[in-house]
DNA sequence: GTACGATATGGAGATGACCTCCGTTTGTCA
DNA sequence: TGACAAACGGAGGTCATCTCCATATCGTAC
């Protein structure tokens, strides 16, 4: 499925040029906030060669991340493998706070893979809400985790702490967040049956 | 703080016309893939009066919902007023899933006005917030939820609810969302010390 | 009812971001 | 080194947003 055919030594190079100037615009902040044309003429690039390697700001965000994103999932595996069901679910949650707090630009750049559900670019999201789904399910299976909410609802609460992530009080909020899925998930089923209001 | 001049009987008029036809659109779906110049000319006015009275394409959103939302407000505190802190709460959440549930548009308005925090657009999304926050602390107050963790939480949830709601299984997931927030709520202050991966 | 200042209108066009196209340059391989 | 493919770059096309101001309409005072 993926088979790249190595690229022009001139072409690795612009290439590894736009994604170092990426990631240094990133840690500054504003990435988000900056035309894309001038990108590429900061990373010393011809437009059309920026849009030949990254046809959007999302694609180029997304490569950035990719590594980022690849870890958290590996992560994820990892502790599935050496902790407790509950245990692992837990320390991972907690663990993307922090990565998405330490990095400039993750939080939005998550915000955006996760609605993006079509394209090349959902694969990364995807392969991270593979990740998320294994560890609940995991958890459901040890019996420690209600089975009646799916792991589709913990994304979307990592979702709103990643969309968020500008609100004043981000990392308390967020830390509250994770706490109340953590705690919730721990519930019996259906403590109440579900009530619509009429 | 709200001096309202007396709109001029065209200028009302206009206003409502825009109003009456975004409404319109909203219900039919399309209202955030329009051009904002093409709906002028849909509702019948220039391209300069659109912009006069609705300086923004989340203006518009937000009057066409500030009814709805104020309307979401008061059934807060209706709710307070007539259940227990606990109940209203829960209620009052899962009536937040059918209101955007029930109108097109309206998640996708609750996303941005919960971002944006600056200029009057705000002002509903912090009534809103506000809102949520009085349940909350009558809810702690009744000693029925815990106060380790704040009303901003739940409003970060919501967002996610908000932002995500084009997902396949979006009713379904939001449900569980705030299955967990609600049962994450009434667990008894920090089960297990936050832990911070190092 | 009319005259006049205040208020509102409308739409042509400026603005500015995004993206494409294609003539030129550079790398690769025999 | 020649020839072919791959990649470059940036001028310019496209498109949505928003502004500006000459014109029209309203409300009111006379």
């Amino acid at each position: 499925m993926n088979a790249v055919k190595p690229l022009r030594a001139d072409a690795r190079r612009n290439r590894e040029a736009l994604l170092a100037k990426a990631r240094e615009v990133f840690d500054a902040g504003g990435f988000f906030d900056l035309r894309f044309d001038d990108f590429a003429e900061l990373a010393g690039v011809g437009v059309g060669t920026l849009y030949r390697h990254f046809p959007s700001r999302e694609a180029l965000a997304e490569a950035v991340y990719h590594g980022e994103i690849d870890a958290l999932c590996q992560r994820a595996r990892r502790l599935a493998a050496t902790l407790p069901a509950e245990e692992a679910l837990a320390t991972f949650l907690r663990g993307m706070i922090d990565h998405i707090d330490a990095h400039q630009g993750l939080a939005r750049t998550l915000a955006t893979l996760m609605t993006t559900d079509s394209g090349a670019l959902a694969e990364t999201g995807q392969a991270l809400e593979q990740a998320v789904t294994d560890l609940v399910s995991a958890a459901v299976q040890d019996g420690v985790v209600r089975d009646d909410v799916g792991a589709g609802a913990v994304m979307m609460a990592l979702h709103g702490i990643g969309a968020a992530h500008d609100r004043p009080g981000w990392r308390a909020e967020a830390d509250g967040v994770i706490t109340l899925v953590l705690d919730g998930l721990l519930r019996p089923r259906s403590v109440q049956a579900p009530t619509r209001t009429p």
